[in-house]
DNA sequence: AAATTTTTGATTTACGTACATCAAAAATCG
DNA sequence: CGATTTTTGATGTACGTAAATCAAAAATTT
């Protein structure tokens, strides 16, 4: 039988009432008290039965997900995914509410993180534009103490307590492997079609690609990147454009949203260019595109995954528990048409 | 607020015990005050607080692991992630035992099932052996109402109520594209290393693999399945033979255990032999090989997630609970160099 | 040493559910 | 109809923790 408060109370040689003001720091206790009660706390290795203290407490973790407007597949899916979590809410004492900020609108994002300072939050989760000013604000609320994660997109030198998301210089490097030995010792151009330099994911995973290609494979060339913004239409004109210009492209690679445009470019192309594609993303355009061979591979980043990892990391942080690191590594996933789920 | 027992009780118009009646099934309840109760349940939506639940009946889960001896590395890793369960066995409400049985071995896992028979057990996992008696003795728990849960391995036809493990069609599928593609468009030989056709997810790793290879890459030829029987010794002599015997081999696909000595056969003949090897299982000897450039790719089921999904599937089955399906679909994991964990 | 302040103990209620007991009411039987 | 059986209600305790109240004891100040 695992060890209770009673038991505290029994070793310490003290009431029930002394051990819940040492665990809950409540005021009114000697310091020499609070010593010999934490020292049995730890000799006999008491843990707080979290599930108890909630229903004791009747908590809930009051949780905050600040996501991009904006509609490509891929963010919509995340919104999803936190939508679902809100249908677990009352099973997981969770009350999540959604901030919407439009994309790379650095000002907005600082102005719903200020809007949470002092507000009675158990956590915020935010996809992060990497801006000094963004630090800054989740800075401010982290020495409020309010844990805060970031999602998909991490936030230099900032003080966040956790990351949600994939190794995106890996999947940058992962990506360039993939596409190198599909390439066989084949010669020619790369292109790269990305959303914007201005997100950290985006430039790490170019930054990754281009390390390892220029390590590996001296024998693709890599041409300048394409920004897409994430939007359809322009990635898909602009991938048009390169291909017809330049015959010698033999590959590419698209680590930002808006594939749609992508693979409607391509499959203007398709019989007669023979290109090796990898991607990012699942989505049904990319899976159908996988599908139809008109891709190679997509990496993806699992949005579910994040968003319950993100909740269980901070539900854990509030309470200052640990978590099972393992179990909260957001792994890369690597489809080809074979594993798909 | 989510709606408690008290809410059951003033809606269908009946006392506490009555409800307490109804949810836990005791006697003593007319149809219609039963049927009355539980329409007041759905209309209001009621759900039972678990953890309540369990603080109130000092429940605990004994659950038992069967899992196979022998000294491979995938079958030490997961007995550590089982052990790494135990740790967390109060927090959880779990008691877990691990029963060890010889590797393939029909009657003694047989034993081992039908020993669990009558035992108060909260649910069971076990590696299955592919074997009709093997089926009837999970079967016979299963009738029992014991929560039983394939774990790496599944068991064909059986009634076990889940399982927790990769799709192993598709992971031989997934090896084969991209063994094919990463040997571009070279002919010649491809030798399979499996540890035994007894298993059916070796049987079903090699179908799958076989099946692309014959739509997909005519030009490389199926060499018949080396059997190392997950045996590093003998695994090594296997491979050192076929590649002095066959200078037409070029691909490797090790689809089991035991690749410590199918590393050591690859290193003894690696500065003139140009081999493209990809194999399952992350371990020491595969990261390590992975990274020298001895192996291309390794294709991996995580044991910690296994094993985390199978108790927390035991307990909800247990519990007549839901579970989120996409958590608990197992991943196939691919590993290239660059996004190793 | 008395007065005051601080610390500690004892006790109670609550959270949502399980489970047991006993009495009261309702249904069924002869 | 009364007697018996079945069903239902009322009530209390428990699980492990939180939180509050009030009294008692100890420490500190004057």
């Amino acid at each position: 039988m695992r060890p209770t408060v009673h038991d505290i109370a029994a070793a310490a040689g003290v009431s029930l009432a002394t051990v819940d003001r040492v665990l809950n720091q409540r005021p009114g206790v000697r310091l020499v008290t609070r010593e010999k009660v934490e020292a049995a706390i730890r000799q006999i290795g008491y843990i707080r039965d979290v599930a108890a203290a909630n229903l004791a407490k009747s908590r809930v973790y009051p949780l905050v997900f600040i996501v991009p407007t904006g509609d490509n597949s891929f963010m919509h899916g995340l919104r999803f995914e936190v939508h679902q979590a809100t249908l677990r809410a009352s099973i997981e004492r969770t009350d999540i509410r959604i901030v919407e900020v439009p994309p790379f609108d650095v000002p907005a994002l600082v102005a719903a993180l200020d809007a949470l300072q002092e507000q009675d939050i158990a956590g915020v989760a935010l996809v992060a534009t990497d801006a000094p000013e963004v630090r800054a604000a989740v800075d401010r609320l982290v020495s409020e103490r309010i844990p805060v994660i970031t999602l998909v997109s991490d936030l230099t030198d900032s003080t966040r307590h956790h990351y949600a998301g994939i190794d995106n210089i890996a999947a940058g490097r992962t990506a360039a492997r993939l596409l190198g030995r599909f390439l066989g010792g084949r010669e020619g151009d790369l292109t790269v079609l990305a959303g914007s330099m201005l997100v950290r994911d985006h430039r790490e995973r170019l930054q990754g690609f281009s390390a390892v290609m220029a390590e590996e494979f001296p024998k693709l060339r890599l041409l300048p990147v394409l920004e897409g913004r994430d939007d359809p239409e322009r990635a898909k004109s602009l991938v048009s454009k390169a291909l017809s210009e330049n015959k010698d492209i033999i590959g590419i690679y698209s680590l930002g949203a808006g594939n749609r445009g992508l693979i409607a470019a391509l499959k203007a192309v398709r019989p007669e260019r023979e290109l090796t594609v990898v991607v990012h993303e699942l989505t049904r355009h990319t899976r159908a595109a996988l599908l139809d061979g008109t891709i190679d591979a997509v990496l993806n980043q699992d949005a579910g995954h994040e968003v319950r990892s993100a909740i269980r990391v901070m539900k854990a942080t509030a309470d200052g528990q640990a978590v099972i690191a393992d179990q909260e590594r957001i792994r890369l996933d690597i489809f080809l048409k074979d594993n798909l789920p």
